[in-house]
DNA sequence: CGTCGACTTGAGTTAACTCAAATCATGTGG
DNA sequence: CCACATGATTTGAGTTAACTCAAGTCGACG
């Protein structure tokens, strides 16, 4: 695929016409990136913002004992690092690939200019920006006000809202990586998806897991059920 | 204070000639708040966005259980409720005054057009939503990765910044509210800061706390010290 | 001076953690 | 295609930070 048609996947980028979307894409750098490679690294000075091409990315922080927390998973034509352009100058988290991924690089003046010639863009990042918060408040809200087994059940009903109406559920992260989002450790994760699987709620084999009691898991994701 | 001047103190509307600010203000509407009042609710639909022009003003979530946890809080000048106007079009938290406070509104309808007219308004707000973002970003990592002592350390670091260089930092608010900022509730606050004070990093008194020892205190904030 | 809410303290409980070990899964080279 | 090596996942046992609940103390205000 060109650059061109790329672009067209970032949603940042919707609103472009296609004279514009050229003279853009001749400004990105494309770079292609293995599994588990740093894209930047937390307190790094942002000299811009990327978008992933294809492949996925992570956004963490780490503690300093080691423990992850994963605050965003990105795919295809989302941006990331752009927070760093317009305040501070840091990146506030690191990013890293989950697997093969093609990774877009827009040097900050470029994006400026950008932004000043078309403001639809700033109107684009004002929608991108408000839908991250959205995700951190209920991200905090999680960490904060619930426990572990609600947290996951959340995310098992967020995964199965993502997929096409199936009960079946493919996890595309590691039990790891399911925890380090839910923040908390694989053998906790472990620990509930088996007693999930006691009480009936799912079904689970090693990648896919099956929802068999929608009612309670999502009541087990208010809290109004006890494992 | 006449309603122009009001505005001049709103980050967002920086950059806006007097003539704008003053047809902008005509269509202000201004409301007096008592203490302890509900601005809006979680999952409330959103009409337009505020602004806290005297007083504060709380932005939390409640747990099923009652337990609650601050987002923010805020003072003169800043706005809130805004998120929702560009995603969703619900809250996706709670407002309340912690004190008498005045608190602006603006319909969205006017604001949109606003932002038409003055791209600069669109740039700032992409200014205070990054800002929140990495706020956010750091809150999570503290409930994540942190423990109590460790928060409540950070914490007081981030009051005594926000001061006069001076090792006092009077609390301007609850014990109650301290905990429902960093998470926990207050009897562990209560008990960590008797901690801090056996350990000699802090003497504290009813409503005002002295840092006695800011390294000790860093430290225990980047958990390298255990109290 | 008394009342009410805020704060502190104590005792007991528990969810989730750590650490260690066993098991399973996957990809590689022979 | 098998055997092994490596990493992911599970399981068990023990520990702990932080919670709940209950009681007592403090402090501000009428």
């Amino acid at each position: 695929m060109d650059k061109l048609n790329l672009m067209k996947q970032v949603e940042m980028f919707q609103g472009l016409s296609d004279n514009d979307l050229k003279s853009l894409s001749a400004i990105v750098a494309l770079k292609n990136c293995t599994r588990d490679e740093t894209v930047f690294e937390e307190g790094e000075d942002a000299r811009g913002f990327y978008f992933v091409v294809s492949g996925r990315v992570k956004i963490f922080k780490l503690s300093p004992g080691g423990k992850e927390q994963i605050l965003h998973i990105f795919g295809r034509g989302e941006p990331f690092g752009e927070v760093a352009l317009f305040s501070g100058r840091k990146f506030p988290a690191s990013a890293q690939t989950l697997e093969k991924s093609r990774i877009g690089y827009l040097q900050l003046d470029a994006f400026k200019k950008l932004v000043s010639i078309h403001p639809a863009i700033a109107l684009n990042m004002i929608g991108v920006l408000s839908k991250r918060l959205r995700t951190f408040t209920e991200l905090i809200e999680q960490l904060s006000l619930r426990e572990v087994p609600e947290r996951l059940a959340s995310y098992l009903l967020y995964l199965h809202s993502l997929g096409r109406g199936s009960s079946e559920i493919k996890l595309d992260v590691t039990k790891q990586q399911l925890a380090s989002f839910v923040g908390t450790i694989p053998e906790t994760v472990s620990r509930v998806i088996k007693k999930m699987n006691s009480s009936r709620l799912i079904v689970s084999s090693s990648s896919v897991i099956k929802i068999t009691d929608m009612d309670g898991l999502k009541k087990l994701a208010e809290g109004k059920l006890k494992l």
